[in-house]
DNA sequence: TACCCGTGGCA
DNA sequence: TTGCCAAGGGT
């Protein structure tokens, strides 16, 4: 560490600690500022949630988690279709099989890596988790950036490369700023300035810590940072699903199949499907005994789907599959959209 | 690098 | 209603 880095840190990191201690969030999985950290468990099991997902829609899942599985072991030891299940609704599915992976690996090893390098290695960890385990489970310094840290830096320093070049620049200028000490507490607190005063529209610079740190607002228009490239349209796909029943001596019951693969959805518990997620448009509307119990709209990351529910008391299904009491749908661990396709054809 | 991968809240 | 975007990672 050099003296120069010394310097330049020692402001804008202790104005910022300083208002830390004062305005922290109180969240689920956090230690109040200056308090020891959580496990690394749990610091983990956080962060992976709290990957493009707010805290509000994280917080019942973690609070979840953690009572069924409390400890990694635990979590290594879970059969994957209930962590599957408990995931669903929370979405970018790949979490929770990494998830799984990333515990059992732990959990064989012994404990938690306690480096960047080696948190790395696991599954559905990159760098941003790494840093963020290593800086606030473990305390020890990690240039930590999310994107929060990445509009924070872009203002402070006026960063005008567009995302995603100026990524060098911005965890230049966030390794400048970190400070030796506080490592977990500064990123939690970067993380809290972004998301309530240096937010990314009206950012409410007149309570901010670092308002006199701060370039792009003596530029006076700090919202314009950081410059993101123009967004492409979302195309609309279409494509048709079925609800498949049966009654017998158990009662009345549904086909349920289980998607394949890392692919959209992918190990997640569903109805079968004309394969709109393959192609650009499902087969639409099936002949025969159906009835169309009307149309699902749900948006996904790049494109969105108009999903016909068809209902049948007759259509044997084909391939694996189960059959699921109607009255315990919910219990399946559907994710949304097959969530809302059900509760259509329940009507 | 660019694209894939969910969902919900909010202006 | 529509668009934006949130504690990113994998490929």
């Amino acid at each position: 560490m050099s003296a120069s880095k010394d310097r330049s840190a020692n402001g804008v990191s202790q104005r910022l600690l300083e208002w830390y201690d004062r305005s922290a969030r109180t969240l689920p999985w956090r230690s109040p500022p200056g308090k020891p950290p959580p496990p690394p468990y749990r610091v983990w099991l956080s962060e992976v949630m709290l990957q493009q997902t707010t805290t509000a829609a994280v917080a019942p899942y973690y609070a979840r988690f953690l009572e069924r599985w409390p400890t990694v072991e635990a979590l290594a030891a879970a059969e994957d279709a209930d962590v599957m299940a408990a995931w669903a609704g929370l979405g970018y599915y790949s979490r929770a099989r990494n998830l799984l992976a990333a515990a059992r690996a732990v959990a064989a090893r012994g404990s938690f890596p306690d480096t960047e390098d080696g948190l790395r290695a696991l599954p559905g960890v990159g760098a941003y988790i790494a840093a963020a385990v290593v800086a606030i489970a473990f305390d020890r310094r990690a240039v930590v950036v999310d994107a929060n840290v990445e509009r924070v830096v872009a203002r402070l320093f006026a960063i005008g490369t567009p995302l995603p070049a100026a990524r060098k620049e911005i965890r230049a200028g966030a390794d400048a700023i970190t400070p030796d000490e506080r490592a977990g507490d500064f990123a939690q607190a970067m993380m809290d300035l972004g998301a309530t005063i240096c937010t990314p529209r009206d950012p409410r610079c007149l309570l901010c810590p670092l308002a006199q740190d701060c370039r792009a607002r003596a530029e006076g228009d700090p919202a314009r940072f950081p410059v993101r490239p123009a967004k492409k349209a979302k195309p609309t796909r279409k494509g048709a699903a079925f609800w498949i029943e049966r009654v017998d001596a158990t009662g009345r019951s549904v086909w349920l199949v289980r998607r394949e693969g890392k692919g959209i959805l992918g190990g997640m518990r569903a109805l079968p499907d004309d394969g709109w997620s393959a192609r650009a448009d499902g087969f639409g509307v099936p002949s025969g005994d159906w009835h169309h119990a009307g149309t699902v709209r749900h948006g996904f990351t790049h494109f969105d789907l108009e999903l016909s529910v068809h209902v049948s008391r007759a259509a044997q299904p084909d391939g694996e599959g189960e059959w699921w009491p109607v009255e315990r749908i919910e219990e399946a661990g559907l994710p949304t959209l097959f969530a809302k396709a059900a509760a259509r054809a329940l009507g």
